[in-house]
DNA sequence: CGGTATCCACATGGATACTG
DNA sequence: CAGTATCCATGTGGATACCG
């Protein structure tokens, strides 16, 4: 298996930490289509629409970072099931925040089959920015902050030395 | 500017259409830095260690899908700002999504400058599935639907979010 | 069924030099 | 400052053939 590219700088963000792994399209598309519920080679092959070398390199790939998991069936050791790990539920929001962009800026693509909540049947909400006490968050609400100056807030809330370093949202 | 590849189909889902512009890693990162507050074009390319012609590329590709804008200022032509738009804006909760995802488990990296709520200074929540009602729904409180199905319901949200609402989004 | 092994075209991406 | 223009190594990705 090849390697994709030169590590990215992980020291002071979490997000090329995660496109470490899921930073390539297939990969997502692979992600997506295990969320609805594929979990054989030959099943990812057909709705896919991937050349079965990169579908077989990329498969590996999440498994090897733990996303999915490989399993033989019982009954027939030639059949192989791919299921989603704890960690590669994980990405559901993700998946459905970059899924949601999609659709309300790609001209009216009706998403299909629609995520609901189980409980009334109803579809899942807008994936928001909330605060800790779960306000929704637009972006004239939201600054950068040092997680040094952070940690002093959360000790001392009242009067924090407010640093905005960096504020592009404004 | 190349081709990257051949267009995902984007029939039924938004995802692919997002990846469409988004499926690339240094997209992402540009972005990131774009968020946390950078204008310039040496100053993605000191930040991030792209080359320059792949960051040209990106910002090109960026611009062409309304993510970003470029401005040249008015004291000096030769000074270009590349600055978010509100589609570009919009892609913020994907990005923390997967941020907070790479976060969780990356082993410990600490992410920094950290979003933060102004009123109160205090670190964003977790981005989360949620019901129109906004309870936290877990993997075991949702289920597919199709599209047909779920047509039917137009509920009234009490917790309906300020900002212009996606909704029936799965 | 679930892959490997090849081959090939082309895109990515780094480095460097050059331009207005 | 903000690119463009090359060059070049490697990775991506499709197609096909083959295998246990």
């Amino acid at each position: 298996m090849g390697k994709l590219h030169e590590p990215l700088d992980c020291q002071n963000c979490g997000l090329p930490a995660a496109l470490e792994v899921m930073g390539e399209r297939w990969s997502f598309m692979i992600l997506r289509a295990a969320f609805n519920g594929l979990h054989h080679f030959e099943e990812f092959l057909g709705a896919l629409g991937i050349a079965r070398n990169i579908l077989s390199n990329r498969l590996a790939r999440l498994v090897e970072h733990g996303i999915m998991k490989r399993e033989a069936l019982p009954d027939d050791r030639r059949k192989i099931e791919y299921r989603l790990t704890e960690k590669g539920l994980d990405l559901l929001p993700a998946m459905l925040a970059l899924r949601q962009w999609g659709e309300k800026y790609g001209e009216g693509v009706p998403s299909n089959p629609v995520l609901c909540d189980v409980r009334d049947g109803l579809p899942i909400g807008a994936i928001n920015i909330r605060a800790h006490d779960s306000r929704v968050l637009g972006p004239k609400d939201l600054e950068w902050r040092d997680r040094a100056d952070v940690g002093a807030a959360i000790h001392n809330d009242d009067d924090a030395p407010v640093r905005p370093a960096l504020n592009a949202l404004g």
